[in-house]
DNA sequence: TCTGGGGTCCTAGGACCC
DNA sequence: TCTGGGGTCCTAGGACCC
C-alpha cells in the first residue's frame, strides 16, 4: 500500500503558524510581483469561489469586502517549512518520495493493512505536533489511487483527514464519485475528449477499453487506467532524479528599456541556477535567454525573442555564463521597447565527471572551482546575496519583483525570528 | 496601473548512419 | 509487379503536474 501525505492549502497555512492571531480568517497568498492568487486557506477559497486563481486586481473589490488578508510569496519560508514536513515523513517510511513542495508518497510495505487507519493518524497528527501543518492522508494499493484517497480525505470531514481504499468495493465507489477531470493525470484537454464521448466519472474511464486509451492517450493515459484498477504502474522514486532542466524567468518590478539592467536581472538568475546546477554536480551544455516586452498591455510595441548558445565545453561555472548570456542577450535586444521579462534556461545537463575538455580550451582551473565553492557555502550560510558577482551589479531593486506584503524568514534568518511579547 | 513560475514525459518526423 | 533493413539522435509540439 502507498500513503500520500498532502498538506492542506500549503502556502496559506506556512503563513498561519506563524500568525495565530489570524486563525479563523480568510488568507491568500499571491504570486511573484503580487500579481495573481495562488493559494488561498479554506476559508478564502469559499469566500472568493471560482475567482479565485485570478489577477489581483480584478477581485480587489471582493478581497476588501471580505477583509482578505493577502500575503506575498515566501518561498524561502515555504521551502523550509516543506523540508520540515518531509524529514518526519522519513520516520513512517524508509522509502519516501518528495513529489512536490507539499506533497509525499509514502512506501507502506510491511505494515499491517489492519494498521493503516492508525498510522495515517498518527502520521497527521505527527505533523502537526512538529510543525503546526495540518495534512491530509490518502492510502491506497497504487499511487493514481492514494491521490483519489487523499482527496475524499480532504473533502468529506467525516474522514478526519485520513482514507484508505483498501478493498474493491471502496475502489469502486470513490471511482464512481470522482469526476474524469479530477483523476490525477487527466488535465483539461484529456477530460474534454473523454466528455464528449460520455466519459463523465473515473469508473466510466476504467469501462474503456485498453486499446482505445492507448490509442488517444498514449502509455501515459494506459498506466492512469491500469493503476485506477489496482494495478500499480509507478514505482515510488526515492532518489530525485537529476534535474535536466533547470530554468528561472520573472518579470521586473517595472517594465525596462535598458539593456544594462536587463543584463544585470539577466546576470542574478544566471547565478542563481548555475548554483542549482553546481547542487547536483552537473554542467550545462548549452544555455537559452529570452526576453519579452508585456504581452497584456494594448498600448506598447510588442516583441519577443530567444536565443540558445552551445558552450564550448559544459560549465556550471556562474562567471563563464554570465557573460554568455551577457553577450546573447545583446543579440536579440532591440532599443525601443519596454520590456517586462527576462529568462534564462540551462539545457545539455550531463554529470560533472563527465565532461570533456576539447581542443582549444584549457582544463578548468582548479582555483576557480575553489572559488564557486566558497561562493556556494556563504549564501547558503549567510543569505542569497552575501556574496555575488559584480556582473549582477548593485541596481537590483531598480529590477526586482515587487513582494509588498512579504512575511518574516521566521525559520531561516536570526534576524527574521518570530518575536513574542513586547520586547 | 496591475495579469506566476518551474518542471516532466511521450510521440512523430526528419536527418543521419551502416 | 517488384525498389533493403535496422538502427540512433535530435527537435518540436502536445499534454500533464505543482
Amino acid at each position: 500500500m502507498i500513503a500520500l501525505v498532502d498538506c492542506n492549502s500549503f502556502y496559506a497555512s506556512c503563513e498561519l503558524v506563524f500568525r495565530p492571531d489570524l486563525h479563523g480568517r480568510p488568507v491568500v497568498v499571491l504570486s511573484n510581483n503580487d500579481g495573481c492568487v495562488i493559494a488561498a486557506n479554506k476559508k478564502a477559497k469559499k469566500l472568493l469561489g471560482a475567482e479565485m486563481f485570478q489577477p489581483v486586481f480584478k477581485i480587489k473589490k471582493q478581497i476588501q469586502v471580505n477583509n482578505v488578508v493577502t500575503f506575498s510569496s515566501n518561498y524561502t519560508l515555504y521551502g523550509d517549512m516543506s523540508n520540515r514536513v518531509m524529514h518526519i515523513l522519513q520516520n513512517f517510511s524508509p522509502c519516501v518520495e518528495v513529489y512536490s513542495i507539499d506533497e509525499a508518497f509514502l512506501d507502506l510495505s510491511g505494515i499491517n493493512y489492519t494498521a493503516f487507519r492508525d498510522y495515517g493518524k498518527q502520521i497527521k497528527n505527527t505533523v502537526y505536533q512538529y510543525t503546526g501543518l495540518p495534512v491530509g492522508v490518502g492510502i491506497a494499493p497504487t499511487k493514481v489511487l492514494a491521490k483519489l484517497a487523499n482527496k475524499i480525505a480532504k473533502k468529506q470531514p467525516e474522514t478526519n483527514h485520513v482514507y484508505i481504499i483498501d478493498n474493491d468495493n471502496k475502489r469502486i465507489k470513490a471511482l464512481r464519485e470522482t469526476k474524469i477531470s479530477a483523476v490525477w493525470g487527466i488535465g483539461r484537454k484529456h477530460a474534454k475528449r473523454l466528455q464528449s464521448i460520455g466519459i463523465f466519472t473515473a469508473f466510466e474511464f476504467t469501462q474503456l477499453p485498453e486499446t482505445w486509451v492507448q490509442k488517444n492517450m498514449t502509455v501515459v493515459g494506459v498506466r492512469i487506467w491500469r493503476e485506477l484498477q489496482g494495478a500499480p504502474c509507478l514505482d515510488i522514486e526515492t532518489q530525485p532524479k537529476p534535474k535536466k532542466g533547470i530554468a528561472t524567468a520573472k518579470s521586473f518590478g517595472k517594465n525596462l528599456e535598458d539593456l544594462g539592467l536587463i543584463q544585470e536581472a539577466c546576470a542574478y538568475y544566471i547565478s542563481e541556477v548555475s548554483e542549482v546546477l553546481r547542487n547536483q554536480k552537473s554542467c550545462a551544455g548549452y544555455l537559452h535567454v529570452f526576453l519579452q516586452t508585456n504581452y497584456f498591455s494594448k498600448k506598447d510595441k510588442q516583441y519577443a525573442n530567444g536565443i540558445t548558445v552551445t558552450l564550448p565545453v559544459p560549465t556550471n561555472d556562474t562567471f563563464v555564463l554570465v557573460k554568455e548570456a551577457k553577450k546573447a542577450l545583446s543579440l536579440i535586444y532591440k532599443k525601443g521597447y519596454r520590456y517586462k521579462k527576462v529568462g534564462v534556461h540551462l539545457g545539455g545537463i550531463i554529470p560533472q565527471q563527465y565532461v570533456q575538455g576539447n581542443l582549444f580550451n584549457q582544463e578548468s582551473n582548479p582555483h576557480k572551482t575553489k572559488l564557486l565553492e566558497v561562493f556556494d557555502r556563504l549564501n547558503f550560510k549567510y543569505g542569497k546575496t552575501t556574496l555575488f558577482s559584480g556582473l549582477v551589479g548593485t541596481r537590483i531593486s531598480e529590477w526586482e519583483l515587487i513582494k509588498k506584503e512579504r512575511s518574516p524568514r521566521y525559520t531561516t534568518q536570526w534576524r527574521e525570528l518570530l518575536k513574542i511579547g513586547n520586547n
